[in-house]
DNA sequence: TGCAACTTTCAAAATTATTTGAAAGTTCAA
DNA sequence: TTGAACTTTCAAATAATTTTGAAAGTTGCA
């Protein structure tokens, strides 16, 4: 396989992956870019090598940085802004996991707080069903918060050494 | 909260969520249907529920059969199905981690196996940085892959209760 | 200040994903 | 067998998301 190649498919199926993770097919071909960059690339040069508008590489990077997956860096006597990719896949993993629990667990938590608090009375086989998934989800959720809380403030090998002693 | 409106709330809800963990609105708010109702739903009463089509519900229904959240119910003397969901919270997130890890992480896996197995020459600095994310990357990915295999067949109350005590 | 070099914005266009509903397919009791 | 009761399929319609590109905004140097 050549080396261009190589390259494509791996930036194609990076941004693949990032379809069915919720993110956008262009933000993940753009971090997959700047993952296997070795040098900082600018706005145009990812333009130009992703095949993308200005508008499109400008609001993808932008998520990027606001993610922290990729980092500005500016260059003495240039006007240009180029950007750096996080190469630590740890890293990499906890940022999403850290973006995507803000994102999207914290709003489910909030509903269910809100339904909790307003105590439906267990009028009903339905209420009944409804107000013990709405516990089991809290309590499910409380767990798994913990669990992400210790595995983000962790290093990837104090993580990763431990659990896969503690499974042995 | 009125019960409807709590239940109307909730199923919205988990529908948003579904919608960013890459899976479609309607399928997510026929499972919340499903985890809350005490009783077997008919297609029908599922399609009246959440004013969809029958195709519509047809489809979402089968693919949670497919991803093991939903059971088919047939009650004697009646050739209506009826549909019954899993209620219980681990096992609802276990499938999820096997499907999704099925669907998205193993195609990734091939990807990097085929590139790194036709061996790219370290011939330049990009050669070389493609070579390692793919070596982190396969790392990462077979150390996750334990951890997941771990989760999935433990049972709740072992991996939490262990992990929790793990981390005081 | 003025201007060139760059970045950001955003409405319209293009693309992609989802939903509909009617027709085709299946099953089973009579 | 037949036909009523049900389920499945799929092409077209709709909806949601993403992308474009041109114009507006910003920045810093001469």
């Amino acid at each position: 396989m050549e080396w261009q190649e190589a390259k494509d498919k791996f930036i194609q199926n990076w941004g693949a992956l990032g379809t069915v993770w919720g993110i956008n097919r262009t933000m993940a071909q753009v971090h997959a870019l700047l993952m296997i960059s070795p040098k900082a690339l600018s706005a145009d040069e990812i333009m130009e090598e992703l095949q993308i508008s200005r508008g499109n590489a400008n609001i993808n990077i932008r998520s990027l940085i606001d993610w922290g997956l990729v980092y500005k860096e500016l260059k003495p006597g240039d006007r240009k802004e180029y950007f750096i990719g996080e190469k630590d896949m740890w890293v990499v993993v906890r940022q999403i996991i850290v973006h995507r629990k803000k994102r999207e667990l914290d709003p489910m938590l909030r509903v269910l707080d809100e339904i909790s608090n307003s105590k439906i009375p267990d009028a009903s086989d339905e209420a009944i069903a409804l107000n013990k998934t709405i516990r089991d989800i809290k309590l499910f959720s409380s767990k798994a918060d913990s669990i992400l809380d210790v595995l983000v403030k962790s290093d990837s090998n104090w993580f990763v050494g431990t659990f896969l002693k503690m499974i042995k």
